[in-house]
DNA sequence: GATGAATGAGGATTCATTCAT
DNA sequence: GATGAATGAATCCTCATTCAT
C-alpha cells in the first residue's frame, strides 16, 4: 500500500508564508525555528524536511517575494501603452504586489537589510543582489521616462536619476505603511504619487 | 597634579561611532561586542564601563543619530523663508545629513528596522518611536505644504499624503544609495528631487 | 494460493549483511539509520520492522559476526592433531573468518571499541563481554601451548601470556589489514606468523 | 594593572588530558562537551577558548597522543646498539608509551577507528593518516630485521612482514590490556614477547 | 508488510555579560 | 579604569524512532 502522501511542494509552500510571517513580525535574526514551527503548527524538526537551513528559508522567501513582480514589469513595459499610463501602472504593480503580500510586508526590511550589507559569503553576495535588481529597475523605469521624453509628454531631464527617485518614492511609502498601516492609505498615495511625478515630468 | 584622567564622556563618544560603524557593516545582529571592541581598539570588557549592554549601544546611536536632524528642522521650519525654499532645504537637510554620517549610514537600516518591529518589550517600543517620528515628520512637511498651497504657489492638493511621498523619496533615495554608493549621486539627485516635487505641487 | 511470503530471517540476514557493510565504512556512531536503509536498498521505516533499535542492529551483527567462530575454534580443539598443527589452524581460521567478513571486516573496530569501554548499560556490558571473549581464546589457546610443552615439541614459557602475544599478533595484524589492505598480504602473514611462533616457542 | 594572567598552554594541556580521559572512558562519539567540561572542572563555553571543535580537540590529543613517541623511535634506531637490543628497546618503548598514558590509553581505540576509515574529509585523511604512520613503523623495525639478517643474528625471513607481525603483536597485547587490564601484566608479556620474536628470528 | 513524513530529545556551538586581577 | 578569561543561556540542527497510510 502506499504510504502517506503529501505534497511536498503545497507544504512547503505554506511553511514559507508562515516563516515570512514569522520573520515580518521579528526579523529574521530574532525569529527562532521553533517560533516558525508554532507559526506553522508543525514541529520543529519537520522544517528542516523542506529547508536545508534557516538561512535557506529566507533565500527562498526571498526569491518568493521578488519572483512575480520581475515578470510584472516586464509585461508592463512590453505593453502598447505610452509612457504616462506604463508610469501609473509601474506605481500600481509595486503598490498592489506590497498589498498582496499582507502580513508578511515587513519581510521587507530584512531583504533590504540583507540585500544592502556587503557579504562575506559570495553566496549571499549572488544570492541577495539587490544592487543590480535596483539597478536594473531604475534602467526599465527611465526607459519609460526617456520615451516620454522622446514624445515631448516629458521635459528633459536625468531620465535615470528621476527613476531612482521614483523608486525611492515607492520604496519609502512602503517603509512608511509597515511603520504605520492606519496613517498611510498607500492606494491613495499610488494616485496622489503618480499625480505629482506626471505633472513633475511633464513638460 | 590630577590623576590620569579619562575625558569619560568623549571616549563614549568615540566609542559609539565605532559600534555605529561596526552596526552600519554587518548589521546590529550580526555585529559582535568583540568586533566594535576591536574597531574600537578596546578591550571587549572596556565597552561596559560606558554602555549597559548592547542593546543599550544602540539606543545610544539611535539617539546620536537622530539629535541633531531634528533641531535642523525645526530651524528650517521657523525661517522666514517661503515655502519653496524650505521644501529645497529640507531635502537638503536630509541629504546633508546622512552624507555626514559617512561610514555609517547603513545603520539606517537597522534603525528603521527595530523602529518598525511590534515590540514585546515595552522600553523598546518607547525608544524607537519611529512611528511617531516620521508622524511628526510628516507634519511639519505638510505644513510647508499647506503653506505653499495657501499663498497660491502649490495647487490643492492632499498635504499630509505629498509630505509622506517626499519623506519616503528621501528615504529611498538614502536606501539606494546605501546599496550602491557610487550608482547615486545624493546632491545631484536631491537638486533633482527638488525639481521634480516643485514642478509636481505647482499649480 | 499462498500469499506474499517474505522470508523474515532471509530479509533479517540481507538487512545486517548491509548494516554491517554501513557499520564498517563509517563506524557505528556516524552510520545513520538513512545510510543502512539505502545500502539496503529499503525504506527507513522497514529497519524497524526486522530490528528493535539501531543498537539492536549492532549487536545482532556483532554475533553474526562472532558466532561461528566459536564453533570452528571448538572443532579445532576437538581434533586429535598435535599442537603444532592446532596452532596453525587456529592461525589460519581466525585470517580466513576474517576475509570470509570481506566487504565488513572495518566492522571490528566498533566491536572492539565497544567491547572494549566500560558501559553504563548493563545490557550493552552483558553482551559485549568481550573481555570473557578473550579469556576464553587464551585459555583455549594456552591449552594447546600447554599440550606442546607437555609433548615437549615447546619450551617452557608462560602459555597464558603466549597464547595472548598470539591473539594480540593477528588482532594487530587484522588491524594493519583494514588500514591498508594492499600492503599486507594476510595468508602470507599467517604462515610467516605462524613460523615466528613454532620456531619462537620450540625448544 | 595587568588583568589576570593564565597559562593558557598549560590549560590546554590539562584540558587535553581531561578530554583524552572522556574518550578513553566513553569514545569519541559518546563523549559529550559537557563531560569533557565537568572532567575538566570547567564551564562548557570555556573549552572553546583553547579549541575551535570538538574534532579539534581530538586531532590535537592524537598529536598529543603520538607526539613524542615518533622521536623515542628515531632514537632507538640511530644509537649503535645491535638489532637484538634494539628489537627489545621497541617493544620496551612501545610498552612503557602506552603504560605512560595510563588512565587515557582507551583512547588508542578511536584513534585507531578514525585512522582506519576513509575519511571523506581531506582534512582528517591528512590528519588521521595512521597508514601512513604503520607504513613507516614496519619500515623502520624491518631496518632492524633486515640487519639482523646481514650480520646473521636473524635467519632468512620477509623483514617486512616479521615488522608488520611484531606491531600487531604489541598492538593486540595493548588491545587486550586496554579490555581488561588485570589480566595482563604487560611488562612480563613484553618480556615474553621479545623472547618469542628473537627466539623466532634466530637463525 | 512497507514506507517516509513528522517529531523532539539531545548536543555542539555562539556570544553577551561578568568579574578577578 | 581596563582587561580578557570564564561562563551558561540560548539556539540551530541532527537523527533515531514513531506511526498514519
Amino acid at each position: 500500500m502506499s504510504p502517506r502522501t503529501v505534497d511536498k511542494s503545497a507544504k512547503k509552500r505554506a511553511l514559507l508564508r508562515a516563516s515570512m510571517k514569522v520573520f515580518a513580525r521579528k526579523g529574521f535574526a530574532k525569529a527562532k525555528m521553533i517560533d516558525i514551527a508554532n507559526e506553522a503548527g508543525i514541529g520543529k524538526g519537520t522544517i528542516y524536511e523542506y529547508f536545508r537551513s534557516k538561512d535557506q528559508i529566507f533565500i527562498d522567501a526571498f526569491h518568493f517575494f521578488i519572483g512575480d513582480l520581475e515578470a510584472e514589469y516586464d509585461k508592463i513595459l512590453s505593453s502598447p501603452k505610452g509612457p504616462i499610463e506604463k508610469f501609473e501602472e509601474i506605481i500600481d504593480t509595486t503598490i498592489d504586489g506590497f498589498l498582496a503580500a499582507g502580513d508578511f510586508g515587513g519581510i521587507l526590511m530584512d531583504f533590504w537589510a540583507e540585500g544592502i550589507r556587503n557579504h562575506q559569503q559570495i553566496e549571499m553576495e549572488h544570492i541577495f543582489n539587490l544592487k543590480e535588481v535596483y539597478q536594473k529597475y531604475r534602467e526599465i523605469i527611465a526607459e519609460v521616462i526617456e520615451d516620454g521624453i522622446r514624445i515631448g509628454k516629458f521635459r528633459e531631464i536625468d531620465a535615470k536619476l528621476s527613476a531612482a527617485i521614483l523608486i525611492g518614492c515607492l520604496d519609502g511609502l512602503l517603509l512608511q505603511s509597515i511603520m504605520d498601516p492606519k496613517m498611510i492609505d498607500l492606494r491613495k498615495a499610488a494616485r496622489v504619487c503618480a499625480n505629482i511625478f506626471i505633472s513633475g515630468l511633464a513638460r
